[in-house]
DNA sequence: GCACTTCATGTTTTT
DNA sequence: CATGAAGTGC
């Protein structure tokens, strides 16, 4: 068996919460055992053969996950390059890489397999690229070029692309891509989905990639299982080269990544799989919960740890968002516990509407900054607020910004995703494949070279004729005079530069990488490279400015890309020029022009750490894996959290999911969790009132403070009715409720007397009490929904109904969401 | 071929 | 409301 060292390395004694970034060491550290807990040392040891870890939030997951990798190298049982770690986010993966970075040092043994399902999948792909059609240097697609090529096929079908939008194809084929289904294998009851032939489309869009050389994120999964199930030998070396397989997240997988690992471990079974059923938030992604649930079915004789002990969030946090969560019905179960203190109490506020929400919040933060009710200062880095639907964070940003208050907005609009970071990027990948198609596409009428629709539609046609490349064929038809004028003196200019520069690149490439790799080159060389690669980053720019970043550079200017952007005199203009600037200095990271291409593809997020004491802003899905000793959850009201959209897709399940969501929210928070609604809240534009979430209804009364808002109504800063109930319901009454069914419904509860726990509780009671019981609603039944208005009940299944609305139309709609209208 | 207009349309979450 | 797509006039 293995030993681990016992000596106590300086760090040992850190409190268990404290970030790792403080336990870094130029040397790599050793594995501590002592700093474990039973559970997790137990998920350690116990090296080989099937583990699923069930791990709540803030339990040591990732530190758990990595003493374990230590653990594993230290036993001598692997060396890193056998390990592959498989991540769902790029945030996870680079966290972990972190983490192990410390550990190891820069061993010479090459580094873990450590990275997303997609960019592992990818550096396979590339590989065995022949095998599907592909060649090496295939480009990935995002979503924005998926859609466009899309739209390519769907045109070329003769249908109509606005009855039958080209993302609703998308979503079909991502969701067959997700269950591994290639087009032949697309189950006949869905081949018809889209248009009545969305299989077939399917399959022209696979063939039209293949053509353009090109994958999307699905394939990339697709085409190594493809690969993995067609070629036995490949897949056993593979087997025999990953010794030991770790998933983090793995309760976000779909179904293709758990063929994927199945296939990949399936002889030494030396797979641990961490996840959390409770923080299952991307269903909507294919992600499929019930991978958790049959992991002990698919590997007999698993071992199953929980690592129940929290160590993040004080007492009265852990049990508000323990009650909420015992709501649901699908769950494995864990019951988490910890040992802190009881800590503050999960504060909730109900306001006028989503301004003064947001001013209450800016004020609070203010507040806490400086210090308040005997708590400590908190940096502003502390505070995050976490939203359900990105638009909430636009009242934020609005206040924050008037009041000079620094934030940062966390998965925001993505630098990758911007107009012109996209043009400058479809240069340097036609100068990397200047066979690319879309590309191409997109950058020869930008800047204006007098090539339009015509033209573009000329070189589509003589491209799919004579089988060959748009920029090839573009060659062709300025040879045989098919584009005159100044279009094809443009058009020739263009060709020319492309063709220079890459000329340019190669003569730099030559001097400076040995080749490609090969794409049969051993896997150990690979990983060599790799490693090389990795470790040679940080200390890359010598002398002067590397060629590629040059060329880049020379590319914009030659183009006249940049001259374009200099020329508008729209305010947007000075920021893309920035960007554009802050797009070439990036480039000084990457060893080349197609190193950069690979990372970008892959990696489409912008979450550059900084160091300034900013406010974070994010949705509840970005904050997933993060913590901050002070979290705001604003938004809590009824059709935006749970959002009513997933109630109306997803029913009851979507309801579950909205409420992990809650789940994982109030979970971020280490000291201070605030919970808050608004009355009103502006939605396309107008204002709309609204009713608190019934999330709030289930945060367990003993562990909320509710606070009381300076209003401005009934007086001044005059509240302080001393019951919040009632004072909600003047503000509902205020919010133009009065008359729906809905605000009498919550009349009748407010009449309830409250519980006996004082005036607080049974504030909370008041509140949101609505949907316990509902009235009795039949087939034929008259009914009122806030959305929708007047209808008629025309079937009933289970908790949805299907109703017949008097202006709406025929729609399905959660049970809770209407109530029996009075009169017709 | 292009710039400007109006019109409609839809707003969760992401590799 | 804010963005994108189609339609119109040059």
């Amino acid at each position: 068996m293995s030993r681990i060292p016992s000596s106590v390395p300086p760090q040992a004694n850190l409190p268990q919460g404290a970030p790792l970034s403080v336990r870094a060491m130029k040397a790599p550290s050793v594995l501590c055992l002592e700093d474990l807990n039973e559970q997790q040392r137990q998920v350690v040891m116990a090296a080989d053969g099937p583990l699923l870890v069930l791990a709540g939030a803030g339990t040591g997951k990732t530190r758990t996950l990595t003493a374990r990798m230590a653990h594993l190298l230290q036993s001598g049982r692997v060396r890193p390059y056998g390990i592959l770690a498989a991540t769902f986010t790029n945030k996870a993966a680079r966290e972990m890489k972190a983490r192990v970075g410390q550990m190891l040092g820069q061993g010479a043994d090459g580094l873990p397999w450590l990275g997303t399902f997609h960019t592992i999948c990818a550096r396979l792909l590339r590989r065995h690229a022949e095998l599907v059609g592909l060649k090496a240097n295939f480009t990935i697609l995002d979503n924005d070029d998926q859609i466009r090529l899309l739209k390519q096929v769907i045109a070329a079908a003769n249908i109509d692309e606005k009855r039958w939008p080209a993302r609703l194809l998308a979503y079909h084929i991502d969701r067959w891509k997700n269950r591994a289904l290639p087009p032949a294998r697309v189950p006949a009851a869905e081949a018809a989905d889209f248009a009545e032939r969305g299989a077939q489309l399917y399959e022209h869009y696979q063939s039209r990639l293949r053509d353009l050389n090109a994958a999307d994120f699905g394939d990339l999964l697709l085409h190594v299982i493809g690969i993995f199930q067609n070629t036995p030998d490949i897949l056993a070396r593979y087997q025999r080269w990953f010794r030991y397989v770790l998933v983090d997240e793995y309760q976000d997988t779909n179904i293709a990544q758990y063929l994927w690992l199945r296939l990949l471990v399936q002889e030494h079974r030396n797979i641990c799989c961490v996840g959390d059923d409770d923080q299952s938030i991307y269903s909507w992604r294919g992600a499929e919960v019930g991978n958790i649930l049959r992991f002990e079915r698919d590997f007999p004789g698993a071992q199953v740890v929980r690592l129940e002990q929290n160590y993040r969030s004080g007492a009265q946090i852990l049990a508000a968002a323990s009650g909420v969560i015992a709501h649901n019905k699908a769950r494995l179960g864990k019951t988490l516990w910890t040992r802190a203190q009881e800590g503050e109490k999960l504060r909730l506020i109900g306001l006028w509407d989503s301004e003064e929400e947001a001013r209450w919040v800016g004020e609070d933060i203010e507040a806490l900054q400086r210090g308040t009710r005997g708590l400590p200062p908190f940096d502003l880095n502390a505070v995050a607020i976490l939203v359900r639907a990105s638009h909430q964070m636009r009242s934020f940003e609005e206040r924050f910004v008037k009041i000079g208050l620094p934030y940062r907005v966390i998965g925001g609009p993505r630098f990758y995703e911007r107009l012109e970071i996209r043009d400058a990027l479809a240069y340097f990948r036609l100068v990397v494949s200047p066979a690319d198609g879309l590309a191409f596409e997109r950058i020869l009428n930008t800047p204006r070279r007098g090539l339009g629709a015509v033209s573009l539609q000329k070189i589509q046609r003589t491209a799919r004729d004579g089988g060959v490349s748009m920029p090839e064929a573009a060659r062709r038809l300025l040879r045989d005079g098919g584009i005159r004028g100044k279009g094809g003196r443009e058009l020739s200019l263009l060709l020319d530069n492309l063709q220079r520069w890459r000329e340019t690149m190669l003569r730099s490439a030559k001097a400076e990488l040995p080749d490609d790799v090969a794409p049969d080159s051993d896997i150990a060389a690979d990983t060599a490279a790799a490693t090389r690669a990795a470790t040679a980053l940080p200390g890359r720019q010598e002398e002067g400015t590397p060629p590629h970043v040059a060329l880049a550079h020379m590319i914009l200017e030659e183009s006249g890309y940049t001259t374009m952007w200099q020329n508008d005199k729209t305010p947007a203009a000075a920021g893309r020029l920035e960007n554009l600037k802050e797009l070439v200095k990036s480039l000084e990271g990457f060893a080349n022009l197609q190193g950069f291409l690979e990372h970008v593809s892959l990696i489409m997020d912008n979450d550059a750490a900084e160091a300034d004491a900013k406010v974070s802003l994010m949705t509840l899905h970005a904050a997933k894996g993060l913590e901050f000793p002070v979290v705001f959850l604003p938004g809590w009201e009824e059709d935006l959290f749970p959002s009513g959209r997933t109630l109306e897709e997803s029913g009851e399940a979507g309801l579950e999911e909205e409420r992990r969501l809650a789940y994982v929210g109030l979970t971020r928070a280490e000291r201070i969790c605030t919970v808050s609604f608004a009355a009103n809240r502006l939605v396309y534009g107008k204002w709309q009132a609204q009713l608190p979430s019934r999330f709030v209804d289930e945060l367990p009364e003993a562990s909320v403070e509710v606070l009381t808002a300076p209003g401005i109504y009934g007086g001044g800063y005059g509240a302080a009715t001393g019951d919040f109930g009632q004072t909600m319901q003047a503000r509902m009454q205020q919010a133009s409720t009065y008359n729906s069914p809905g605000w009498k419904r919550l009349q009748d509860r407010g009449r309830v007397p409250p519980p006996a726990s004082g005036a607080s509780g049974g504030a909370i009671a008041a509140m949101g009490d609505m949907g316990a019981t509902d009235p009795p609603i039949a087939v034929g039944a008259r009914v009122f929904h806030r959305k929708f208005g007047y209808g008629k009940v025309h079937a009933i299944e289970n908790d949805r109904l299907q109703i017949a609305f008097d202006k709406a139309g025929v729609k399905h709609v959660m049970a809770g969401y209407v109530a029996l209208a009075d009169r017709p």
